[in-house]
DNA sequence: AATGAATGAGTCTTCATTCAT
DNA sequence: TATGAATGAAGACTCATTCAT
């Protein structure tokens, strides 16, 4: 009565395994993303990194655009989420250090979602899509930025922080000194000095100008 | 007789005419790579721009991907001296405005920049080239951050910033601003703010957080 | 428990069931080659407009060209008897009614079955199995232009056509009449006079000619 | 100077290479066509046929569509011309051996131009184009049937047909009458009697009917 | 016997690169 | 050295057919 199920899906029985296949197909091109440019990924790399005949992809997806970008946003997600769950709570450690980590948090999410952004520049189209996924939800870039400034405006009700202090340009310092550090990730460049290393002083500073 | 010399060459005389073609082909193509994604530039397309047959460019050039990458250079490096013949000097002005300055100069350069970097995140080998031979010369990124820092300790040393100022994370959080800022402009995201709006108070932050 | 039973054909109680799913895929096939050319109809539209499952079709046929030339013959037939339930009485009428009588069925006959036959043209081994199917019986194309002759020489017979008449011809010449019309119906000629207008003179033609 | 040329079209010195080479794709399109239903001709097949790789065809035409139209014209063009060169003269001969040899010619032309034009009824855009393009020269089947026409009323003139037959249907009957012969032979009806046995006791009988 | 997902050969098309002239 | 046509390896996608359930 059910047809058969593609052999790379074996496992997971009592799921929907039409549905197990496309998450599959979806998983394995996550996995392939992060490994190669958009560009050289062929939709027979696909199948065979799934395990699967060249046409099931058509069976789920409308496209190979379609499933690179279930793919991306997938992938955004896991990031963001895993971001968001690591957040510093207001009032607890010091500010310093809690903007410290929130950094190195961003700067986990920022450098692997970078090259995959990146990529697609290649592509508006798709890129264009992605955004449009990416913003319908809680975990925009925009929205990042915005909770760095709820984050500081707490500290500044639990008189952390001086109460004239500006809030506003914080996220965007914050989130371009990890840009930036990202970007000399991903290339490679050859700093003299870890980025990492840059952190402290870097939010030192930035506090320091909040009064 | 002389061998034939291409048609698109025609003028400078007393160059080297094998040499004009060649620079003929990098400007042709450096001006395609303002247009349109690299992944979308065909070799057809850049011969017919500059009104040449489909072959010469591997005369020049090793492949398409040299010559591409010798327009890239170019590109960069343009728009790097671009950017440091409008550098302001140390105890003109007010230091908040020159910074200011600076990080207009900045986003001139990384908004043109960062399109023609991202684009070639397709192709990682070609990428990687393109920073050996950015990095070879007085040009790069880091010399550009560098230059933040000089600024600042010449304006330390004329007195117009506190003597115990700690200026090393400016070049960094002045960068990656900027790089912010275009990256929205990039992805046309529809800021609240203009990002240019929010360069003053950034800038102030900055300051205040040197002391 | 018997086995299932296709959801799509659950009435016809009494009936072999078997039979009545196949005859169900030969309507629903006739059904979609009259709307689209054959080259564009996949099994799968098939199976979706028979409400029934992609495979059902290799149960109970050899392939897409068996059930394909069963629904082609099934179509025919339908027209064909159509065209025989409405030819005239001998005696009835003029002769010349009659005969415009006998086109404008030939006419509906053809004007439907031509495309059908047409867009087979593609695929020779079809066509083949197709006139083998449609010679077997008693309506094939041939016996339709025997019986204008068989008309004509009962009202020769009656008296109402000279003796010595040839009537051979007059089948070919009427069937070649439509046959041009039903063309130009077909390729959208923009005829400067409606096929149907000229019928009356071209049958007066053929008359006189039968002297 | 002169870049390559194709093996396969190594004569023809003098001529313009590249025109003989797109000549040749027509030529060798026009001759597969005459073997094969347009649907099951690959580009492939065209250029193995050719003694071509698979990418030339696109040097000089925007489609696959773009070869067999041109390859479908250029067929219909000959044999038009072929039938155009043949016709009779008025006055000469007897108006019967004319006719009859009207008939024979046009037998000729709608017996090979047929299958060429059923096949594309799979594709109606293309169809459509051909039809374009033979409608706009002197070589459509319009014309034709208006030739017949205009010989009659010649024959008319010369005393050679009484003055008051009415010549306009005769077009359409003899037109119609080799359509039919010209399908009977597609579809290799195994007709008790040649077509062509029948073509002078039709004449006959439309000569007839003319009074 | 019905299901419908999996299969994979086959299609058209693009484009960097070569090479005879 | 310039030319530009020829080359042919890919790539995305379709669809008749099979077959485990």
């Amino acid at each position: 009565m059910s047809p058969r199920r593609a052999k790379a899906v074996g496992g997971r029985v009592g799921d929907d395994p039409a549905a197990a296949l496309r998450a599959h197909l979806i998983d394995v091109t996550e996995g392939l993303l992060g490994g190669a440019p958009l560009a050289s990924i062929t939709t027979r790399d696909i199948a065979r990194a799934a395990g699967v005949s060249d046409g099931v992809l058509y069976n789920y997806f409308e496209d190979k655009t379609a499933l690179v970008l279930a793919a991306l946003v997938q992938r955004y997600r896991r990031l963001a989420r895993r971001f968001f769950a690591s957040l510093p709570e207001p009032g607890s450690s010091t500010v310093q250090a809690n903007l410290e980590g929130f950094a190195v948090g961003l700067l986990g999410l920022i450098g692997e979602a970078m090259p995959m952004v990146a990529g697609l520049l290649t592509d508006p189209a798709l890129l264009h899509r992605l955004f449009d996924e990416i913003h319908r939800d809680e975990l925009s870039p925009q929205y990042i930025q915005a909770r760095v400034g709820e984050y500081l405006l707490a500290e500044q009700r639990l008189g952390r922080l001086p109460a004239e202090a500006d809030v506003a340009p914080v996220g965007m310092l914050l989130m371009g000194t990890i840009v930036v550090m990202a970007l000399s990730g991903m290339f490679a460049i050859p700093a003299g000095v870890t980025p990492a290393a840059q952190l402290g002083p870097t939010v030192a500073t930035i506090l320091r100008g909040l009064g």
